[in-house]
DNA sequence: CCTTTGTTCTATAACTTATAGATCAAGAGC
DNA sequence: GCTCTTGATCTATAAGTTATAGAACAAAGG
């Protein structure tokens, strides 16, 4: 898994590497059963702290996306969507949504956008389809 | 215009207040020319500090959605999207996606999601339809 | 004139982010 | 058994963000 972290970002650091796993798994890139880096070996190949590491596998543990265990290190969780969280993701999917259209986007060109981005989720690295 | 905010809400208030505007702007209910309320009286309103609400529209401004004068106050420009734009959208699009498809969404899930929002920026408000 | 409007300064308290060091607890392997 | 690796959990500190507050300025209108 490639990850990369941009220092000079105004998102946190912590956050960049939480959004990058998330897409790492909605890739395909990371299947369920898969294992992350420890916080200590990623923290050093970033020269980052090892704390601000923690927090990103915190962040993704209070989400359900990995689980953590010593020893075990942290692995991919299998991922099963609960009522609660489709609603709160339609209501940001709604504001970046609008964003776009404020803009000056068509509602067309949004949608294509949208669908080509999950189409290059879909169909890469996807080991379950013979 | 309906503005709502939530003080015990993670995320900030001059956030809330410029979320709530793009969704307006995307929903046609503020159209190219309207007005905002100024800035003292939408802070009286919600009983919030100026200077919030100030930070709202000056983001708004930044991002070109309003234009600001004195005594005309706030009016909402005419979009037109960047190409610079319109990579960063994706680019915010595609973690937002990922994080549905990660958490156990279908593709098909979230494209219908984003065409029921969309339609329901389209359908509204529109009184350049005739 | 005086009011209304956005604009711009300073200041402060509370919270967030990132860093740092120390320590604990569970499991693996020698 | 001992040690190493691992995540988990404390304290602490510096820098940045958020929200509040007060004051004052500049332009346009009535």
């Amino acid at each position: 898994m490639i990850l990369n972290i941009d220092l000079a970002s105004a998102v946190p650091i912590y956050q960049q590497l939480r959004d990058q796993v998330v897409e790492a798994i909605a890739d395909g890139e990371l299947a369920e059963g898969s294992s992350l880096p420890p916080i200590r070996t990623l923290a050093a190949d970033f020269g980052i702290n090892f704390h601000t590491v923690n927090k990103a596998y915190d962040l993704l543990r209070k989400e359900g996306l990995i689980r953590l265990n010593r020893k075990t290190g942290a692995v991919v969780a299998a991922s099963a969507a609960d009522p609660p969280f489709a609603a709160d993701w339609t209501a940001r999917a709604r504001t970046l949504l609008a964003e776009a259209v404020a803009r000056g986007l068509s509602a067309d060109e949004v949608l294509a956008t949208c669908r080509s981005v999950l189409d290059s989720f879909a169909s890469t690295h996807r080991e379950d389809t013979p």
